[in-house]
DNA sequence: ACCTCCCTGGCC
DNA sequence: GGCCAGGGAGGT
């Protein structure tokens, strides 16, 4: 399930094979994946066509594109979402929603199974007005100092780890990794925002970007059921890495105390009730 | 701050 | 054959 290094890959990936390439013909093939364009195929596919590449951006989870005249496009992999650059002669993968060929032969393709994903092309007063607007200081790139991050938490009674998921804070952060942040931590995940302490969000922060730099470097998390994958179709290798995420009954790999999991706003959510116990004092 | 919806593949 | 996973948008 893409988020932060999952993007940050597919960013990398999309940077080598379109900056400074043309799209040269457009075809949005899901009205769902056009749905922040009014689910319009036409739209999306006029803007593009012709378009040149200045940029390949990330912001949170989302992927920022500047085109030429001055739109961009805005991309979310949602759940199970997949950029990935093949020959056009290459047959179409199931679930494929949008496919674009390049002015140097190549053809980008967007598959996307559960259409939470998307792909939106705006202008800048469309883009004011876009979720993407509301998001918070990306975690891996501009990380909030953290002062800034407890005065955003201060008075706020939900459960941190809902914070940490909900990006206006901190964005880039989903399941997989909020949780593996706040193992690091020592954070029990149902803490009350406002009263997880100063110093505790100092030891959030860094392990906010221990947990991503190496979950970038591993090339992502893919779980078993291989939702994600690399742009290039490689299974990332970072699960091995998860100390928490998936691992409910068995044995914390610090102090042997079996991993609980909990559901907190709908999201499973997974902790070890020893490492992470609440604050005391 | 809470709910519901969206969607498919994989699993029991 | 039903349930689950999950990010974000929208609503109340």
């Amino acid at each position: 399930m893409p988020e932060l290094p999952e993007v940050e890959i597919t960013r990398q990936h999309l940077a080598t094979a379109l900056l400074g390439r043309s799209l040269v013909s457009v075809s949005m093939r899901h009205a769902r994946t056009a749905r922040h364009n009014h689910g319009s195929l036409d739209i999306v596919e006029q803007r593009l066509t012709g378009r040149r590449v200045l940029e390949v951006r990330r912001l949170g989870k989302y992927l920022v594109i500047p085109l030429d005249d001055g739109m961009t496009v805005v991309a979310h992999l949602g759940m199970s979402g997949r950029f990935s650059i093949a020959s056009p002669d290459d047959p179409l993968e199931l679930h494929t929603h949008f496919v674009a060929e390049l002015d140097d032969g190549t053809s980008l393709r967007f598959v996307d199974p559960r259409t939470f994903g998307f792909i939106a092309v705006h202008d800048d007063a469309e883009l004011e007005t876009s979720g993407i607007a509301r998001i918070g200081p990306d975690a891996w790139e501009d990380p909030p100092a953290p002062i800034d991050l407890a005065v955003a938490l201060r008075g706020r009674t939900a459960p941190i780890k809902a914070l940490l998921l909900d990006q206006a804070h901190i964005s880039g952060l989903g399941n997989i990794y909020a949780d593996e942040a706040l193992f690091r931590a020592g954070i029990d995940p149902r803490t009350p925002g406002g009263e997880v302490t100063d110093v505790r969000i100092e030891l959030l922060l860094d392990a906010i970007r221990e947990v991503l730099g190496v979950a970038i470097s591993n090339g992502g998390t893919s779980l078993d059921d291989l939702a994600y994958l690399l742009p290039d179709g490689r299974a990332g290798e970072n699960l091995r890495q998860l100390k928490v995420y998936g691992r409910d009954g068995e044995p914390c790999y610090d102090c042997g105390e079996i991993i609980d999991k909990v559901v907190i706003r709908s999201r499973s959510t997974h902790f070890c009730p020893h490492c992470q116990a609440p604050d005391v004092g």
